[in-house]
DNA sequence: TTGAAAGCGCTAACAG
DNA sequence: CTGTTAGCGCTTTCAA
């Protein structure tokens, strides 16, 4: 019943297997009568090809490898989506790898990943040794990388423009006529620093002075972030905005300032970053910078697929760069008198 | 370079292929010298076994297929990152498909996942022909559904108390004094049925009328949600409470109620169904149901896998079945009198 | 404790 | 248009 076999077609057609074989791959060298009988048969047994026998001799596995931090976290999972839609929809599967933002764990799934065959490789926001991505070079495996970024040449990385996204905050603020502003520092994923840079250039541009007390330490969660924000507002109480790594900071933020009886946008402005789902329902609808995150899942799969048809391009470099926007909601008011 | 075989290291370590293979495997029978030196050599070299060559002889992928209805949505992708990191850490990585609620993708996709090979299948709430399932047992393939049913005999399932959960939430609203209810239908995944039931069995014992008029068609995102809630609300004005079919549809109705200038819960009681990580911070934080969405993947991975570690009860049905918990939050109060 | 032989199911290369 | 042969890289079986 099971396990039938390109030779036992064959065998039922009464020809050779190449001949079955030539049907399946749609090589046109067949008559039409034989092409329709073999058909028949493969119908009515239901015979697959052996994914492993064409693996073994093709070395496709027809599958893409996606790494992502967390998979429950709507930015991947947004991005997840658009990589696996693509895929699919090219008849490519996608394995996808939760590394937990542990680059330890991104390492040995990596490392699975590569001996399962897939033909190519996203990788998406996660920290790998530079050793290990020199050896994922010379594999010449199709590699693309969303939003990180390494000292090495000819990579392939689709990425937002981060201080683009980082200007766009401060100066909102700045315009509002906010001066001492918190930043709750985002985990340091890629772009991080350079959202950083991109406030504290527009915080000199404006003459408004500022030193490391306007940071928070790193800041992993909503509850990191509601401590953090407890904390910073029971120290110093003249500041008027906060600039959170990104959305799930800002919840954490607004709810502590809402927990210690504090307005917003009244005593405290925030904004967030990222454009999650949920920030135009929260208590305070989120001001937000938004990142396409199911553009960078789409763009990563078709440059891998095309990467991967087209061997000879795999150490070209290309950079895909996509600029943030400012969405304006009714957490941040401007206090200019 | 590349491509070092089995046979190369056993070459080089002037054995034959078979005294490294029963290295790799850990065969024990294997003199303490010639392991050490083939194990240096395979180290050396970087050796990694063939994936495609162990499976076309094993017959074994150490992949799991998930297929699920939106990977972007909160309830799937926490369900997904249950089930992939209980298989990572056992050394299965798994494929995960994005059918979009499309029952013909459904099907492509999984035949996609069987000509792959995998070594069992976890389907998500997701419609499959009975024909298509019947040929799944047939082929003996390790298969956990969850939240959803068949009408055929011994399937693996692990699914929420769903009668349970819907008369959570209709006895709830009924003890707040409530009276005329307005249930917003979510689509018709399983489980919805059941909830229904169990509200109108709900208002049947405590003696409440009901019609057709107090249920809404399918919805499927806020936005319909937005819509539905807008048009019953203009219709009828005597309804005091809302049960939405799961949290993004009780996030479009309190839109909704806010946008027509009315209170939640001063005007309508809403409770929601999943307890999604958004609701405790919207604009009235949300009563709702709570279902345990990673415990689901967990549980429905670690079933998987001891199926597929022994074969013979993959035929024995085993039902796992959670309660879900009633989270009261604002979003709902008391109209007695 | 080790090795030789056979073969998993397919495709590439060539011959007819 | 069709068939033969060889071999991908491994494991299973049997023999030594």
């Amino acid at each position: 019943m099971k396990n039938i076999t390109i030779k036992k077609i064959a065998e039922l057609a009464g020809v050779s297997h190449m001949t079955v074989s030539r049907v399946v791959n749609r090589d046109k060298y067949v008559k039409e009568e034989t092409k329709n009988k073999i058909l028949k048969i493969i119908k009515k047994y239901g015979y697959e090809p052996n994914y492993f026998a064409i693996g073994l001799k093709t070395k496709k596995s027809k599958t893409i490898g996606l790494i992502v931090g967390d998979i429950e976290n709507p930015y991947y999972s947004r991005l997840a989506k658009g990589v696996i839609n693509v895929c699919e929809s090219l008849n490519y599967n996608v394995i996808v790898c939760n590394s937990q933002y542990d680059s330890e764990l991104s390492e040995k799934y990596l490392s699975m990943l590569l001996s399962k065959g897939v033909d190519g490789l996203i990788i998406s926001n996660i920290d790998l040794k530079v050793e290990t991505i020199k050896n994922l070079k010379e594999k010449q495996i199709p590699l693309v990388f969303t939003n990180i970024k390494y000292d090495i040449g000819d990579l392939n990385y689709i990425k937002a423009d981060d201080y683009y996204g980082g200007k766009l905050a401060a100066e909102y603020l700045v315009r509002l006529g906010h001066r001492k502003i918190y930043f709750l520092r985002p985990p340091d994923v890629y772009g991080a620093q350079e959202r950083i840079d991109a406030f504290k250039d527009t915080m000199t541009k404006n003459k408004i002075n500022f030193d490391d007390s306007y940071f928070s330490d790193f800041i992993f969660n909503e509850d990191d972030s509601y401590m953090a924000t407890k904390k910073f507002i029971s120290k110093q109480k003249d500041f008027t905005a906060i600039i959170a790594g990104n959305d799930f900071i800002a919840m954490g933020a607004m709810e502590a300032v809402f927990d210690l009886g504090l307005e917003v946008p009244g005593d405290f402005s925030i904004i967030g970053y990222d454009n999650l789902k949920f920030t135009k329902i929260m208590r305070v609808p989120l001001t937000t910078i938004k990142q396409p995150k199911y553009l960078f899942g789409k763009l990563a799969a078709e440059r891998v697929i095309e990467l991967l048809k087209r061997p000879n391009k795999i150490n070209k470099k290309k950079e895909i760069v996509i600029k943030p926007e400012l969405i304006e909601r009714l957490s941040c008011m401007s206090i200019n008198k």
